[in-house]
DNA sequence: TCAGCCAAAATTGTGTACAATATGTGTTCC
DNA sequence: GGAACACATATTGTACACAATTTTGGCTGA
């Protein structure tokens, strides 16, 4: 059962979204993209109607279709949001984990740390995405996905700073990353939703320390000095 | 500017499939629909990617739409989250609301209570949503939205027997649930966050109890007794 | 009797032409 | 020179015909 063209364009724009080669705001042509993928404009907008509906784009009424744009307001939310929503995925993963969800952690985990390793940010945002995302699967609460879905897409745009940063101790951090998701494998392998929740909290607050720097980066130095 | 007819199938749907005139399940056919609403199948799948979007239906590829089913699950899962869900939402509003939701709220609460005057159950299931969705706005938080609009589909759903009961002291309970929004609107307006939460959970305390009473019931008595 | 299969019917998915709406541009008039 | 209008252009929305897929009903053969 091969891929349909729809199911290309639909991957293809989630990815690019997340990874910021479409940055938000960025308008989506109907008749450009349809004849990129080769398919007519009917199928394209049922894809955009889909992807609106789980947050990555805006259709707005006879005037087009954009990325869903980001604004400071979108960063305090999301910052406020997060943790209730994280920890809440956590402790329920924990509780209804099935074995063939956790092996699929545990290959994502896999994919995840590859991308660690061969320095592709890419990589690392799409696995880390994919890794919460499946944590939200184990969950399994109709309630809660959405939001954790919403969520997902701005961790991976306001977060891409955080893996492409080359600066100070970045890679000790990302190993940190990488670890604190083993940790909660066995969690949640182990019906452990304290642990599970208590790693959660630590593994935000460690992208979320570094997205604040993004926001409110430290000051240039007041006096020139000879770089290393 | 009148409300095309794209919008009135929108409206209508989601009105019928709140008060279970479409009940879970109901397939939706997309020929009967367009030619009933007078618009082409091309707007109508529109409309329905819509409200899948929104949780409202399902579209299953190529075996055709339903309206979202309920399961013994949903319920569970449902118990499990509204609280979460309806305090944070509660403590935003009191945090956020502006003048002009405020006035919004007092007039959707005095449709509701007009509904209960009349008896009119459609009207209070109705309203009754309408009242918690402004809430939402209020707190305007664009990641629990998507997670508080799920709820409220199937708080309507569920909740149906609650307002249609005609048993006991039921007419005092909807009484008591009415105060509680005049409580909520004053506690918003006051931006006493604390009491916002407090009304929400004795609110949603006071639903839940006879939803649960509908999912076990009291047992039938064991011995014929005269009726009064 | 019933499982499996095939053809017919019904339903969903797609392409394309056209209609409606928004946007951009040039002209006119003050 | 600038505002406002009208027209031209581009883009989005809708209708409809046709293609693809699923479902149904009946048929056959064990």
């Amino acid at each position: 059962m091969a891929k349909s063209d729809k199911d290309r364009l639909y991957t293809d724009l989630k990815r690019k979204i997340l990874t910021l080669e479409l940055e938000p705001s960025t308008s989506l042509d109907e008749t450009t993209l349809s004849a990129a993928y080769g398919i007519s404009r009917t199928p394209l907008r049922d894809v955009f109607r889909q992807l609106a509906g789980e947050g990555y784009i805006q259709i707005r009424d006879n005037r087009g279709t954009i990325v869903s744009p980001m604004s400071h307001k979108t960063m305090r939310d999301f910052f406020l949001t997060a943790p209730l929503i994280y920890s809440a995925i956590a402790r329920l993963a924990a509780q209804n984990a099935r074995p063939a969800q956790i092996e699929e952690l545990r290959r994502v985990q896999e994919q995840f740390r590859q991308a660690v390793r061969n320095g592709a940010v890419e990589g690392m945002v799409f696995w880390n995405d994919r890794f919460h995302f499946v944590m939200g699967e184990m969950a399994d609460n109709h309630y809660l996905m959405p939001s954790l879905q919403r969520l997902l897409i701005d961790h991976a745009r306001i977060g891409q700073t955080f893996w492409r940063s080359r600066s100070g101790d970045m890679h000790g951090r990302i190993e940190t990353a990488a670890d604190q998701h083993d940790q909660l494998i066995e969690a949640i392998a182990a019906g452990d939703e304290e642990t599970a929740v208590a790693v959660t909290l630590d593994h935000w607050a460690l992208s979320r320390d570094h997205m604040e720097m993004f926001v409110r980066p430290d000051p240039l130095p007041l006096t020139i000095e000879q770089s290393a």
